[in-house]
Parts: C-alpha cells; sequence; structure tokens
DNA sequence: CTGAAAGCGCTTACAG
DNA sequence: CTGAAAGCGCTTACAG
C-alpha cells in the first residue's frame, strides 16, 4: 500500500487540509479534540510527511551567510572555499551560502559586521568567531532576531550560538601531548609551544589540554612558555627563530596555530628539521610537504570541507526546527601521519 | 528577480514544458536546433534545477539493500544499526534502507542472496563483500541488470561495483605499523600479527602495508607469521594465547581484524596488558575500554556511520546519475589514542 | 519530433 | 476554530 498524504490523513480525520498542516506544523488555533483526531490519524496511517513536497509548497530558501577571517591562513581560505563550494552544489536545494571575509584579531570590526546583517537577507549565520564582549553581544543580537547563529572552529559558549562546528580543542591537545610523549620515550629535554594568539579560545584550549598530558604523564617534558606568531609565517619565523637559537636544547616543538610555512622556515635554516619532534595543525599542503619530507611528525587536522557541510546542515535544521543527528555533526580530530595522508 | 522555471525557459526558447523536460533530462527525440535554443535559454536565464519539485513529480522512491555479515561482530552490528536507523532519518526523502543479514565467511550464500534480489525491489545495493569467482559474477550481473552496486568496508575492485565505500586498507597497515614502530622506539623484538582471515581483501591489505613498513623503516621489530581467528572472539583468544605462550618476548601486536574481546582475555590473563604495545581497528564498546585502561595504545576505526550515510548518498547518485563528490565520500582512517576518545 | 494538461504532496492566503 | 481552492516547479502519459 502506498504511503499516505495529507489528503489521506484528512479523510481519516474528517477535517480539512488545512487543519492537517496546522497540526503537522503545530501552528495553534486548533481544538485539542481536533488535534487529538488528527494525531490518531497521523499514528494509523503511519504518516510520514514528504520533505520534497513541503520544500516546494513553502518556496523555503536558506540564505545562509559565513563568516571567515581569510587573511593569510590557508586553513581559512581551504574553509572559505569549501562553502563557496557548497554553495554551487546546492542551488539545486534552494540553498546559498554567502562567504564574507573578516579581518582577522579584529573584534570591533566582526561585531559590526555582525550587527550589520540583514535579517530579511540572511536565514542564518556560521561565524569563525573571537570571544569578546562585542562580538558575543553581538551574536546574542541575532538570535533574538530568530537568526540562528553557530561558531565555527572556535566556541563563544558563552554566547547564545546555537551549535558549535569544530573539534575539541583541549582534546586536540591532549592528543598533541600524547604523541610527542610517545614519539619522545625515554628522551628528556624542552618543548617549545606555538600559538597564533593566546587570546583565541582554541589556541587556549590546545595548550591547556596540551600541557596538562605532558605534566601529568610526561614530566621528562618541559615546556616552554608559549610564543605567539599571529598565524602568520613571516612573524612565526621570527619568533620561533629567535627561541631555537636561545634554547639549542629543544627537542619538540607543538604548533597549535597557523603559520607553519614560518616553521618550516625556522626549522629548514636551522637544520633542525627531523631532530626536533614536530606536531602542528591543518593539513594544508605546505604542512603535508612537511610530513612526507619528515620534518614534521604527526598533523592534527580539522577537515574544512566537513565543517562547511556540517555548519549548513545545522543551520538548515535550525531553520526548519528539526533536530540535528549529534553523531553526524561532530567534527573529529584527524591525526595524520605520512602513511595515512589522503 | 527570482530564479528562473521550466516556464520561463519554455516561454524564452518558444518550446512546450514537455520539451524543456526532454533536453533537461537528456531524453533525446529533440532535433538538435530545439536542443541548442533551450541550451541557450538555460544559460541566459542562469537556470537551476529544483530537486524538491523535480522529486515530488518523480514520485521516486529509492530502495537500497545493505547487505551486513552482522554475526557476532560488533562493528558489522554497529554498521547495521546505523544503516537501520538512516531509513529512518530518510523515510521523508522516500529513501528506505533494507539491512539483510549474510553468513560471515560464506561466498555462496552471499552469491546466492545478491542473484536472488528482486530488481523490481532494489535501487541499489551496498554489500559487504568477499572476493570470489561468485560473488563478483552475481555483483556484475546486478551491475548489468542497471542496479548499482557499492561495496562495503572490503572491496571487490575486479567486479563492476560502482563505488567502494571503505578506507585505504593498506595505508590503514601502514599507518599501524608507523605508530608500532613509534611506539616502541629504540626496543628490538617480536611482534605478533592477527587477523580475520587472510581470505578477506582487507585484512590482506592492512597486513602488507604493517609488514612493508616495519620491514623497512623498523628493523628491530621483526613481524611473526599472521594468525587467524575469523573475528571471532573465543577463537582469538585460544589462538592469540597459544602464540603468546610460545613467544614470550613479544613486544607488539597488531589486531587487524575482529574479536578483540578474545584479545583483551588472552592479554589481561597473562598479565601481559601495558607491556605488550597493541593497535586494534575499530573502536566497539571494548576496544574503547581497553584503550582508556591502557590495554591497548592504539585504535584505528573505520566510522560505520559515516559509511552508511556514504554509501546511501553514493547509491543516491548513482541512482538519478548525478556525479559524487569524491571529498565528501572519502572515508577517512581515523586514529584514536585515549585523548582523543569522542 | 512536439505540446496541452494533469498530477506529485505539501502550504498558503483568504473567507467564513 | 475550520475549510475550499490555488499554487509551488517539476514530470508524465497521451495525443498528434
Amino acid at each position: 500500500m502506498a504511503r499516505a498524504t495529507v489528503h489521506d490523513l484528512a479523510r481519516a480525520a474528517g477535517v480539512s487540509l488545512a487543519t492537517i498542516d496546522r497540526v503537522l506544523n503545530r501552528r495553534g488555533g486548533v481544538r485539542p479534540a481536533t488535534i487529538e483526531k488528527v494525531e490518531q490519524a497521523m499514528a494509523r496511517l503511519n504518516y510520514r510527511r514528504d520533505m520534497a513536497a513541503a520544500m516546494l509548497a513553502k518556496q523555503q530558501e536558506y540564505r545562509f551567510v559565513f563568516l571567515v577571517p581569510i587573511g593569510v591562513n590557508t586553513f581559512m581560505r581551504n574553509l572559505a572555499n569549501e562553502a563557496t563550494r557548497l554553495s554551487d552544489l546546492n542551488a539545486a536545494d534552494r540553498i546559498s551560502i554567502r562567504v564574507v571575509e573578516i579581518p582577522p584579531f579584529d573584534d570591533e570590526k566582526l561585531a559590526a559586521i555582525l550587527n550589520g546583517l540583514d535579517g530579511s537577507d540572511t536565514s542564518g549565520v556560521a561565524v569563525v568567531a573571537t570571544e569578546n564582549a562585542q562580538v558575543r553581544q553581538a551574536i546574542d543580537r541575532l538570535a533574538e532576531r530568530g537568526i540562528p547563529v553557530v561558531t565555527l572552529v572556535s566556541d563563544v559558549p558563552a554566547s547564545r550560538r546555537a551549535h558549535f562546528v569544530g573539534i575539541d580543542n583541549s582534546a586536540a591537545g591532549r592528543t598533541a601531548g600524547s604523541l610527542m610523549g610517545r614519539f619522545l620515550r625515554g628522551r628528556s629535554g624542552r618543548i617549545a609551544v606555538l600559538a597564533g594568539s593566546m587570546l583565541l579560545r582554541d589556541h587556549v584550549e590546545r595548550h591547556f589540554g596540551f600541557e596538562r598530558v605532558l605534566r601529568t604523564e610526561y614530566p621528562d617534558l618541559v615546556t616552554l612558555p608559549v610564543i605567539e606568531g599571529r598565524d602568520n609565517g613571516a612573524i612565526v619565523e621570527d619568533v620561533l627563530g629567535a627561541l631555537l637559537d636561545r634554547h639549542p636544547d629543544i627537542i619538540g616543538l607543538y604548533s597549535l596555530g597557523g603559520g607553519n610555512r614560518g616553521v618550516i622556515a625556522a626549522l629548514n635554516k636551522r637544520h633542525a628539521g627531523g631532530r626536533i619532534c614536530v606536531i602542528a595543525h591543518e593539513l594544508t599542503a605546505h604542512c603535508r610537504e612537511a610530513l612526507i619530507d619528515g620534518t614534521f611528525d604527526a598533523i592534527l587536522n580539522q577537515d574544512p570541507g566537513h565543517e562547511a557541510r556540517s555548519a549548513m546542515r545545522v543551520l538548515r535544521a535550525l531553520t526548519d526546527g528539526q533536530p540535528i543527528d549529534q553523531g553526524q555533526e561532530r567534527i573529529r580530530i584527524d591525526i595524520y601521519l605520512r602513511d595515512n595522508l589522503p
């Protein structure tokens, strides 16, 4: 027997299509007794709504905005590209994604951009946010206007963002610590830690997780104070180079932010590649090469394609009031060695 | 301006809706000149087909069959459960998945089941296949009948399956070898390798990759001949137990198949947990525990949820003649340490 | 080789 | 609080 439609429901419950729709979509203004009748019919006929038909009738359009600090950061550029690609791929489903570039490390501008978003033009926002009072307030304001916001890559848990699309960054830090500890088994010495900025929550959390594991499980490895490279290759090369010169006894490096081209340059200039165990983040083209030639030992990665798709699915679910499949939307911490490179 | 519809196209090209549809779906029987006109109109109006409307009009139903050797294997049971869950979640999109249990290690039965599939009732097949002439022929026969087949978890590359949904198993083996080599840095000794059956392509490939890395990069680690446990905890406990008793100098174990409950039991009985570096596959409940309590050092995993969803998406794309997003459909080799457990 | 008309299963004003 | 009717953008027999 074919599957039940709204017409079948209407007949079975003795009401009109409009009433069926009101009950189905909880629009209210229906007598409890009528609701009851309809719900019984739904159960009896095992009714399941046809999404395609609903989409068509509703003429729903999803206009999502992705705010990404593209700048010089390869990972962010990949993320932006994936979002743009998604927009094309899903045009047939009436989903469009506008990628807006935001200046990196500029909370005020970001807040201004968020506040300037046109509600009639955007049905959801994904943002690589920084944790700042103005930014938080701007997110909350969008949420109040009924525009769902998801944070991307770095979370702002205190805000009213509906969801976070990204990895568990303290788990990533712990993983880096554990790999470092195992790869350097039996040795003791200093470990350098390079971040982009300790004003970024994701960087802080990675650092926290890393320190925690080293201190509790590998006390022979002593971390130096974090240095910051602003995710910028040139700055990274400078600050890391200076550190390496100051501490010739460094045996490990955890690069938990961007600007890894600077890491590679600094290491190569000192012929230190291979003698220092390096764990870095994000499988960009240059990191990939460094992994293959042995300069890096492991890369922790978050897949920008998955993150873009996840943000899109989550925003759509939020717009439709549908549930989110947590299993599917959990972004995993990929570990890459030379041997499992894609 | 609102997006163009088939009506707009028809008006612009000066033809009827039926002709538009013929050109859009390449049904043939249209004069080249007419096709040309329509295609120009499409380009001019930037026409993009509305999937929801097409789905509704076509009354397309996707009836997929997933053939899984559920047996005693926890991973396979998880895979089957995920497929069942998908069926519910996607009922609104007219996708149904029938999960059929196949007997493990029984090529003839599997071939018979494949041959017995009712073409009118199934629009695509996903199968955890074994590499056997009869099975291959059965797959080819389905492909000839126009029913797309994807292989799941273990591939049959010589067949006419349209796609493989699973990890690169020799890369997984290499990864295990590399982790083993690094975790045992500086030590030398024997490494045990436990498979389910060397008649399974995925197991053979993992073994190959593992051996390759150990022999070329870690010559101080010497692998013993593979033992087979048929993915069955009880058998695994026996054969591995016997091996451990025979070789008290084993310092590492690569468990590349199922039945890891048997591995845990054999190690615990001999108080060998922790002293032997263990790398296993699939993050099932017991493996997870073993990772946390230190019996296992790392788990390589393929996410059954991702695999089920990927198989479903690929089968749908094949049914519709749509392209496959290779980036999205690549199944990754997850590496889990205690620190990045989900 | 081409077209007119009906229909897919929903939602949406609008009227009462 | 409820209903009749039109419409969303496609596809599909059927007729010519």
